[in-house]
Formats: structure tokens, sequence, C-alpha cells
DNA sequence: GTCTATATGCTGATAGAC
DNA sequence: GTCTATCAGCATATAGAC
């Protein structure tokens, strides 16, 4: 006897391994509701269609995914290292057994001409938890004044990370870091620290 | 009288205003044509498949991508500009009529989850030219010793300004190329240049 | 011979009825 | 949970215009 809430954690399950992976639409809803066991009304009950099931899984997602970004910061030694983290917060998501083919989120907003309002929403909050929280730890690195841009920076490094992901396999794992590394450093040199 | 020719290049036109800016699924076949104004026999004739344009587009639009690219790396006036001018190059081609809403390339491997050969053969070429091309850049700024590691950090760099693009828009044009003019710093005084 | 216009088979996703 | 209707998109076939 299955639980309302037992159905909905199995597709949300069933979604996260197999739209990431293998591509929104690319992945027929019947394979979701296959590896999920649960039949096509449940889904639609509960989440309206695969759209809602999408944005859903991409919401409980941005939470796992945070709570991995805090446990690598938490992990790490010194100032420098906690703004790095991200990266190592990266390879650690990546390697989950639903870790995503590049990014769930941009993935996901890549396949809609023009993501309707809750996928939209959904990747503005990723940006949003990305920068903001990025702006934060660069604070005790470089000081107020540097930080906003330092954080733009390393975000557009962190993005180009999950894009790399999508061309050949030449990428080493540290290559970003190798890169955030140096970003850094140019910015404690701007601000005289 | 419509040549062959002609009618492939409208096939083609359409195929670069459409397919790139609102996705390849999210772009039914039917606008293709009506936008070239071409019955689809003649699409199937020629192509073979709407994947066979896509691919077809692919093509062409890298040559159109180098070409502006080695327009920026002429109009450059050192060896540092030349190989930051990637950069210019891209916003060039970013305001091109047909500009893809990020990347033509990364978007329509993105869209399967395990691109067919020849769209792997494309995006594959893509990175292959711009790793190529950005290392033979770099030898004069860093040397045959850094130049491989330069180029693909850059090459990180040049992939997360596609990627940046399909977040919001608080991305300052100048991200990228600031990122980069850091990331050879660093890669300069390593090498002792 | 190359194109246009139109009609149609086919497949698979979505959604809802039972 | 099964089963079915609807609908959209891809691909092809046919017939005729230039």
């Amino acid at each position: 006897m299955a639980s309302r809430a037992s159905t909905e954690k199995k597709l949300l399950d069933a979604a996260d391994q197999l739209l990431f992976r293998r591509g929104v639409t690319a992945t027929p809803v019947d394979e979701v509701l296959a590896l999920a066991g649960v039949s096509p009304a449940t889904l639609y009950r509960a989440f309206g269609s695969k759209d809602g099931l999408l944005v859903a899984a991409l919401e409980r997602r941005l939470d796992t995914w945070l709570l991995t970004w805090e446990a690598a910061v938490a992990a790490a030694p010194d100032d420098e290292a906690r703004l790095l983290a991200v990266f190592d917060a990266l390879e650690t998501f990546r390697s989950r057994p639903d870790g995503a083919r590049w990014c769930a989120f941009l993935g996901s907003a890549a396949e809609h001409a023009d993501p309707p309002a809750p996928l939209a929403a959904a990747l503005a909050r990723d940006t949003d938890e990305l920068r903001t929280r990025l702006r934060a730890l660069a604070v005790p690195v470089v000081g107020e004044a540097g930080a906003d841009e330092l954080a733009s920076s390393l975000l557009l490094v962190v993005s180009g990370d999950l894009a790399m992901r999508l061309r050949d396999g030449h990428v080493s794992a540290s290559a970003a870091r190798d890169v955030a590394t140096a970003v850094v450093a140019s910015a404690r040199r701007k601000t005289g620290r």
C-alpha cells in the first residue's frame, strides 16, 4: 500500500535519474512512469503534467545541491578554500547516481525556446543562490568592494565547467578550479589583499 | 525559377534563424519550411531529414564563425590581444541577426541524450577548432610549455560565457574577457613571461 | 527536372475516462 | 491501474506548375 508521499517521491526519484541524464524532451513519460512503477493517473494528479514534475524535481534538486555545497564549505580549512569549495561540491554532485549529464537547470532551460514561467523561476533561483552565496564567501577573501565582481566571475567559471561536460572528454576535473584560483589571485591583487 | 542551390540556401538560412534561437526540438519542421518558403519534398530530397538539415546548418555556421574569429584576430594589435580576440568575435557573432540564444553547437548536442554521430562530429569539430586555434595563439604569449593548459582554460571561459547566456541578464559583456585576462596573467607569471 | 501544393500514414506524447 | 481518445510533429506520396 503506497502512501501519497511515497508515490510522489518515487516519481521525483525517477525524474531525477532520467530527465537530467537523457534530457527532458528525449525522455518519454512512459519511461519515467515505468521506473517509478506508477500509473499515469498518479503523475497527472500529483504534478499536472510532465513539466510540472520537471519543475518539482528541479526544486528538490536545488535543495540537495545547496546541502552538498554547504557540506563542502564546512569541510574547507580557510576562507579561500571555502570560496573554492563550490568546485569540490560540483564533483561530488556530479558523481551521484542521478548526476546530470551536465546541468539539470541549464539543460532544462536550454530545451525550451522561451522557458515557461515556473521553469524560468527554477533556473533563476539556482543562479541567484549561486551568485549570492559566492558573493558571501568572497567577502572574507577580497572584501566588500570586490565581492560582486569576483562572485560573477566565479559563476562564469562554474557555468563553464558545466558546459565543458557537453564537449569531448579532454577536460580534467581540476581545470575549473585552476581557472578559479587564477581569478581569485587576480582579484586579491587588485584589492591589495 | 528556383535553382537547387538557392532553395538549399533558403533552408539553411531558415534553420539558422529558427533552430538555434528556439531550440531544435522546439521548432517544428513546418515552421522552417514556412520561413524558407519551400515545400517538404525539397527539404527531404536535399537533406534527408530534419537532423540532416541541422547538421548542414551547423557545418556552415562553423565556417562563418571561424571567419568572424579570424577577422577579430587580424584586427588585434598584439599577441595578447590576438589571444583574447575570441571574446570580441563572440560578441560580434552573437549580435548577428541569426545569433543563437547561447550556442548552436552546445545547444544542439544538449538536446540529445546521446547525440547521433554526425551531430557529435559537428560539436567535436567546433571544440577542436577552438582548442587548436587558442593553443596556437597562446604560444607567442606563454610559450610552448604553457600553451596547452592555457588553451584549455580559455576554452572553459568561452564555454562559460556561452552558458551564462542561459542564465538571467546580470551578465556584463566584458565579464568573460576579464576572467580570461586574469587567467592569461596567471599563466604568464607561471612561465616567467 | 526541380519546384509547389496538398493529402496522408505513422508514431508517440499527453491527458483523461473508466 | 488499464485502456483509449486526441493531438502534434515527422516523413512520404501524388499530382501538377514553371
